[in-house]
RNA sequence: GCCCGAGUGGCGCAACGGUAGCGCAGCCGACUUGUAAUCGGCAGGGUAGCGGUUCGAAUCCGCUCUCGGGCUCCA
């Protein structure tokens, strides 16, 4: 379940008067800007023309916080080429010349584009018999628009990046080059998003990976695999103690199940079949194909097939954080939240269909109450519909995502559909997160499956004496173990609240004679639970003081003479408050309480 | 997988055809300090790997691996 950061420029960081705007004038603002970086587009893309007569042109859209050009060039650009074209677009802003509109017929836009191949390919896609064309200066584009009037009102933009992108997104197709920038109406909102992103740069889990020491990857162990160390680990664990504590007060049941199964299992249950290209080669044992597990579901379902099911035990909820292993292609691997192997926080839910809007209710409401107690207090609800490719039959597809709909009106959920968008097995509920930056992640999802029931003839004996098929309901409330973390990482910068912090207070001696002091307040503290260590370096306080700040730990805990004379500590938080000195138990109650609350 | 860029001591960086340097961390020593870096010393790499060009290669070329930004895909 994706929890993907949107692509560079996906990052949307909030504006200031964003919240203060009604709909209308955010709607108004929102076209301006769209104008705005549309039409820096096209003099990027006259800047491109005047630096390569010979280029071709592909596509110039508005995406989020700016645009993109798409062409195809004799050589390929390098980020030295950037500041130069920027240049060259600022004297094409500073001319302030017109953006024209004109109307012409097809075949008209085949004359003017007969030496663009890529916009022919547009062109006869289009179904209406006239079309749209701008120009500026000596740029002709075809083009809906709008644009904006003049170049001159293209105020605050840069260029950010170059990469490769295939024609229409197809790896069968060409790959051109892409230019990606970004275009405000003021300077001043441009400064905000590049500190944006520098903020952003700052709290990348990668990097706050390295430097808290909380996990790594290894060249020599192969790329997209996580080794979790011992502080990455305290964290996990603490997640997945709170996981397993709050599933089993709604009902679920832990459940564990082998990494590797037979090649039969996989063919079985269609993975085989339809995910062949996330599958590991097959391995040998003893003359049997084996396979690492990918998904969870098909040993979840062998459990449930042990022993006739009655009406009367549904719904069983079996949840796993069950480790698998996936195929990515190397290019798209992304620090934690995109990797090989990874454990899934899973669940499965085998139900009655009268049952089905009540389950969902149930985990919606968990997920969201999981991403509340996290941190993220902003979601968006998405439901997505049957795609071109399904299982089943339409009834039963529109039968579901009918109760998935019932389910959210009934948590009176605002969503959004998503046609098209649901797995080939059935429809889905995805919630979108947004981080402490405004960025949206994809979180929990929750998806109904018609396919494997039928495909391992997974039943239960209703009231009738009859076998019935089970509604089965796939769901996380995290997503993956990695993914989750990674997000956590960034929303919180690396400084955890409390209850996860690996490290909750370090105890601080100010010189060597208060080292036994110091001792017997870590160790009353870890008798508590508080996981407290104490820095026994012969350096300074200040040194100390700094290294745990940058540490990010929740509590400083300076002992000097004082604190050793009236047995308290001296407490720093991390945001840098000194809280002077407290007794010790003064100390353990907020250390406790902000434990207990989960804040920071 | 594809396009572009990059891999230099544990980490962050410099040297960019002519004996690989700096800071932090580490180790040793001195200092024993009141809320974000005490001082001094020592040690540590032959430049991701393999192959080539050259009198000479971190520096140029080729292949491989890994990382970054994208495309595509996704938990």
């Amino acid at each position: 379940m994706p929890l993907v950061p949107k692509r560079m420029g996906g990052y949307n960081f909030r504006s200031e008067n964003e919240s203060e705007m009604g709909d209308q004038a955010e709607k108004n603002e929102n076209e301006k800007m769209e104008r705005i970086r549309h039409s820096a587009s096209h003099v990027m893309a006259e800047v491109i023309q005047s630096l390569f007569p010979e280029a071709k042109f592909g596509i110039g859209p508005v995406i989020e916080s700016g645009f993109y050009y798409d062409f195809d060039l004799p050589r390929t650009l390098t980020p030295e080429d950037l500041p130069l074209i920027e240049a060259r677009m600022a004297e094409i802003i500073a001319q302030d010349l017109p953006f024209t509109r004109e109307e012409v017929s097809k075949e008209e836009a085949r004359s003017i584009f007969a030496h663009q191949p890529y916009k022919l390919e547009l062109i006869d896609e289009i179904p209406e018999e006239l079309m749209s064309i701008y120009r500026q200066g000596s740029f002709v584009d075809l083009c809906r628009g709008p644009h904006v009037s003049s170049t001159g009102e293209i105020t605050a933009f840069k260029l950010l990046s170059i990469a490769g992108a295939y024609w229409r997104g197809d790896e069968k197709r060409p790959m051109l080059q892409r230019i990606y920038g970004v275009a405000f109406d003021t300077q001043e909102e441009l400064g905000r998003y590049l500190e944006g992103l520098a903020e952003a740069a700052k709290r990348d889990h990668r990097k706050l990976g390295q430097e808290l020491d909380l996990f790594s990857f290894h060249e020599e162990a192969g790329p997209g695999l996580v080794h979790w160390h011992p502080k990455g680990a305290t964290v996990r664990r603490l997640i997945e103690d709170f996981w397993i504590a709050e599933h089993l007060k709604r009902g679920y049941e832990i459940v564990y199940s082998p990494h590797i199964a037979k090649l039969d299992l996989w063919k079985m249950s269609g993975h085989w079949e339809l995910y062949r290209e996330h599958l590991y080669s097959p391995m040998d044992v003893e003359g049997q194909e084996y396979l690492i597990k990918p998904m969870n579901c098909p040993a979840h379902i062998l459990m449930y097939k042990t022993r006739l099911r009655s009406y009367r035990e549904l719904p069983i909820r079996w949840a796993e954080l069950g480790t698998v292993y996936r195929y990515e292609r190397s290019g798209v691997l992304h620090g934690l939240t995109r990797v090989r192997g990874f454990t899934q926080d899973d669940a499965h839910i085998f139900c009655r269909p009268d049952q089905l809007e009540d389950e969902v209710v149930g985990v919606l409401e968990f997920a969201i109450f999981m991403m509340h107690t996290f941190g993220f207090h902003e979601h968006e609800v998405l439901l997505a519909t049957r795609p071109e490719r399904y299982a089943g039959t339409i009834d039963i597809w529109e039968e579901a995502t009918e109760t998935l709909e019932r389910a959210l009106k009934r948590l009176a959920l605002p969503y959004r559909v998503d046609p098209g968008e649901g797995v080939f097995y059935g429809p889905k509920i995805d919630i979108r997160l947004r981080d402490a930056l405004g960025r949206r992640w994809q979180g929990p999802t929750t998806q109904v499956d018609f396919n494997l029931p039928q495909r391992f003839d997974v039943t239960y004996v209703d009231s009738d004496g009859v076998a019935h098929p089970v509604v089965m309901v796939h769901r996380t409330v995290l997503g993956s173990m990695e993914r989750f973390f990674g997000c956590l990482i960034e929303h919180f910068g690396g400084a955890f609240p409390v209850w996860l912090a690996p490290v909750q207070a370090m105890v601080i001696p100010i010189s060597d004679r208060h080292l036994d002091y110091a001792h017997k307040v870590a160790a009353e503290l870890q008798a508590e639970g508080l996981r407290t260590q104490v820095d026994v370096r012969p350096d300074r306080m200040n040194l100390k003081i700094r290294q745990a700040q940058l540490q990010k730990i929740p509590y400083m805990l300076i002992v000097g003479d004082k604190e050793v004379a009236s047995a308290g500590v001296s407490v720093r938080l991390r945001s840098g408050e000194d809280l002077g000195s407290q007794t010790l138990d003064t100390f353990k109650e907020m250390a406790t309480e902000a434990i207990a609350q989960k804040t920071s």
